[in-house]
DNA sequence: TTATAGTTTCAAAAATTATTGAAAGTTATA
DNA sequence: TATAACTTTCAATAATTTTTGAAACTATAA
């Protein structure tokens, strides 16, 4: 496999894993590239590389600012402007899950917290519904703190996670 | 909030979660439908719940049933077939974690391999591709491995992986 | 067998989501 | 303040995904 194989076959698959994650392809191959390019990318280059259009490039690249992915560089002298990613993967892997959490998890609670305390009116049905909205709540707000203590322990979290389950 | 519209709700909620996982809408909403039902359902009575097709539900819940979280049960002198989910919300967690690392994260992990190794040809480009791939290949391997021993601790794993790492 | 009660399949239609591209907007500099 | 260089917006279009519904299929019982 020669240099630019790898490096299609590597921006087409962060591709579609963006999909099953709730990202849109072009955002996921905007980051893909920056991550492995050795210098900032200008929307021009982004474009040209992946073969999208302007408009695509800048609502995307907007979107991975908003998540806090990638940063804006701006070169002395020059109007345009540059995009990096961050380029640390347990950095990555710590924005990503936060904002996970918050988007999707955070919401999820809240609802199974509401439905599960609906008055309970005595019938099956009702005393159901309330026992397994009040499980998936528990379990939720478990993963969740799990997940949240282990973002924050910013330094190499995976790997002491695993140690300590591991043995 | 009544029986119904929380019943509704939390349908709903489990619906559009689904999307976010990369299961369809009906998909979502069957399950939902079946973990808060007080019996086994018939293809009828899912439709007539969820107000959707014949074809819609029977594909759908044979894609349960391909993950394992849905079961047929038949009933004696009953020609149609009834349908039930997993209860338990620890292995219904299992389950899903299972079948995610599985379809989702066991390929990428091939593939960022298949990339790390190809031939470094000494330049910068090149190196970089090498040693980004790497670093998500180890953080993929990582996570998938700690996930995969936290699922296969079948009891209140979530629970027990917490106590280890917050105290 | 044949009728009946049920399930599955799949091409077409509908719904949803992503993408384009050109016009409008913005900002720096001459 | 005018122009040029660049970015953003958004209605229209394209691509993708989901859903439908009717025909084909399967199994049981008379």
């Amino acid at each position: 496999m020669e240099f630019q194989e790898a490096k299609d076959k590597f921006i087409s698959t962060w591709g579609s894993l963006g999909t099953l994650w709730g990202i849109n392809k072009a955002m996921a191959q905007i980051q893909a590239l920056l991550f492995i390019s050795t210098k900032p990318l200008t929307t021009e280059e982004i474009m040209e590389e992946l073969q999208i259009s302007r408009g695509n490039t800048s609502m995307n690249v907007r979107q991975l600012i908003d998540w806090g992915i990638v940063k804006k560089e701006l070169k002395a002298g020059e109007r345009k402007e540059y995009f990096s990613t961050e380029k640390d993967v347990q950095e990555l892997a710590r924005i990503i899950a936060e904002e996970r959490s918050r988007r999707e998890i955070q919401p999820v609670i809240k609802t199974l917290q509401e439905i599960s305390s609906i008055k309970d009116d005595g019938t099956k049905n009702t005393k159901e519904l309330i026992k397994q909205t009040k499980a998936l709540h528990d379990l939720a707000t478990t993963a969740n703190a799990l997940l949240d203590k282990a973002i924050n322990h910013k330094q190499n979290w995976v790997s002491s996670a695993l140690i300590k389950i591991i043995k």
